[in-house]
DNA sequence: ATCATGTTTTTGTATATACATAATATGATG
DNA sequence: CATCATATTATGTATATACAAAAACATGAT
């Protein structure tokens, strides 16, 4: 009973990650049970309990009951990219952030749009697309389709000077998302606006959100060419 | 004190995000405090606590001790997107994996790699380029530089039936990474390896792992146009 | 051998209690 | 009025205890 200081959850957990990191426990082993580790560290259950379930949200380890708790054997790493307003994107890079609407219109949508908000093809749906600048130079340009069967507020927003984008986020609650990320060439329109050179190679985002099963709106984001989205593991 | 039988964290969880969604509690709205939450829904102030810390990790909530807990104003949509083991990431999607290493030597490295190593500009690098398949189909190039000061296991590896990206996984300790995303055009060798034509969008992955300050690797995966990287949110 | 059933082990969670800590609010003091 | 010390308050965490739930394991019947 090796009694180590370890009275707070981080201590522990950072004992604990020193152990797999100098591979006194390895990929795939399994480690002591909570008890054990209670009593090895001198504190209470629920203090192991604590440090070891947040390494496994971390995806560090593995748990289950009766099984026990090994090193995860292929840590997936967990990369969270944190998909803010493009407002403050811009601005928290220390950045001039301007915005420019470049289309608004209701009509019919493509049928690839209509069936992914789950909307009839013949439903007319709010078009906005939109330029987001940084220091005057193009930033993101977003292509949008608004649900205004379940957002009938969007169609009183002219959406000139504050972008859907942002609007949406105050305004309109949701419940879930999908988000998918590709790269994708610049067409003439995505070339013109972005101001760079045809089929350029874009970073895209893809997002559709829904509130309650209900569509909200499906939005594409393309950055300029050689942006990058950035984050720590 | 409107008694729900709220009595587990989940519980009281969910009620507080449909309270949220419902727009009962906006945006950069003051919640109540742990107590009368606990007293309202007739449980512990521990079993609230847990709930609203989740939610705060989450990004839907923003807490300050004393200042209480508020409702993020802009909730940042954080898009967890798991990096596994390539073959993995192939036969999760129930394709067959391949793997070609393409190119293993030892060389001096381009400044921008070493520095991004901190290795010196004279220093060798492990350098191992390989394509990884799915169902026969070209899905991702990689491209990697292995710190061999830190690393010299990696040089009795010849990588031609295991990949650098499962052997680095499963035997060298990191402590901390950088991830970078963004869109690429392809190299003519990008292309003849991923089998499309030169320019094409490429999404492209750059990581670069270290451990306890000193470098492991600097990786880019350049995926096979139209590939998506998806989550939910 | 196979299947159903019950037992046991380990993690998961709820509770009351106590104290720690951060940050604000308050009040004293120059 | 500004500044610094102090009180207050909400969240954060540690503890013992208790029970719940999942899952592996053992047992026994067919």
């Amino acid at each position: 009973m090796n009694v180590q200081n370890a009275q707070t959850w981080r201590s522990v957990q950072e004992e604990v990650l020193r152990r797999i990191h100098a591979r006194e426990w390895k990929p795939g082993d399994m480690i002591p049970n909570e008890a054990e580790l209670a009593s090895e560290f001198g504190c209470a259950r629920t203090t192991v309990n604590r440090a070891l379930r947040s390494l496994a949200e971390a995806g560090l380890l593995e748990r289950r009951r009766k099984a026990g708790t090994r090193v995860a054997a292929q840590p997936v790493a967990k990369a969270t990219l944190e998909i803010a307003v493009i407002r403050h994107e811009v601005e928290d890079r220390g950045a001039r952030y301007g915005y420019q609407l470049a289309l608004r219109e209701t009509r019919v949508a493509p049928t690839h749009v209509s069936a992914a908000l789950g909307v009839g093809v013949l439903d007319r749906l709010l078009h906005v697309t939109a330029l987001h600048l940084s220091n005057d130079a193009p930033y993101a340009l977003e292509d949008r389709w608004i649900n205004t069967v379940h957002v009938p507020d969007a169609l009183e927003q002219d959406f000139r000077s504050i972008s859907a984008n942002e609007w949406l986020l105050q305004n309109v609650p949701y419940t879930g998302g999908d988000i998918a990320f590709s790269a994708k060439p610049a067409s003439a329109e995505d070339a013109r606006h972005l101001n760079c050179p045809e089929n350029s190679a874009l970073l895209a985002v893809n997002r559709l959100t829904w509130d309650h099963g209900q569509s909200v709106t499906a939005v594409q984001v393309l950055f300029a060419p050689g942006h990058q989205m950035r984050t720590r593991i």
